[in-house]
DNA sequence: ATGGTATGTTCGAATTTTCTAATGTTAGAA
DNA sequence: TTCTAACATTAGAAAATTCGAACATACCAT
């Protein structure tokens, strides 16, 4: 057997960093999930037209919008009976950016 | 109830884009599996050096890389009994490096 | 007040993910 | 060959995620 190297100190620092960017990264991992964040882009949309462009029901998108509130991805901004929803973090908005570059074949 | 407007082309074309980013996102939704990365780095590791870092076991550390290069993020080259894996795609690393920014608190 | 629209929440079933334990496979060493 | 180390795979139980259906809430209009 090779001979067992103790973890340095460093890498256990990292722990907290990668369970709070896990949380984020969970956030994202859903196809209804991510097309909200490009559809959203850096502009604000209400519940009902989040659900139209994702094609789904109304509950479902509550849920999905539910969970990227509660990870610090989305906001809301709250008008008569309506909420609109907007991407909070601005690097989060950069991380949608190279993505784009990454996975999709043309501009969109 | 708001019009009915219907769901333009330009966004059913991202859907394949979202389906392909939604797959190696979900890649890195887990805690060991993002920490496979952090400590690869641009190096390359080997199974067991893997599985120590991230303190699991060698079948779990083995199936988590095999997710990872399921979704082409991870390639391998094999020395002797040894299996190395290393980050392919450089953007990946970009990506880790935004995320870097993003979640951790302090640089390591 | 009453009704309707917009949104959120709860529940339970179906599906997916994750882990441990056991078993395979490959390649070097003795 | 036989043993052992490095890695992969399989199976099944446990845990987490997802979704539709039903219900709850808030707010505006009449």
């Amino acid at each position: 057997m090779a001979a067992r190297i103790p973890v340095p100190e460093s890498l256990h620092a990292l722990d907290d960093d990668i369970e709070r960017a896990c949380h984020a990264v969970k956030g994202l991992s859903h196809p209804i999930r991510l097309k909200v964040l490009c559809v959203l882009g850096d502009n604000e949309m209400s519940v009902n037209d989040l659900a139209a462009a994702c094609e789904t029901s109304q509950s479902n998108i509550s849920q999905h919008l539910s969970i990227l509130r509660q990870c610090g991805i989305l906001a809301t901004r709250k008008e008569a009976n309506f909420v609109h929803y907007r991407i909070n973090d601005p690097r989060m908005i950069q991380l949608m950016n190279l993505m784009r570059d990454m996975f999709c074949t043309q501009a969109h």
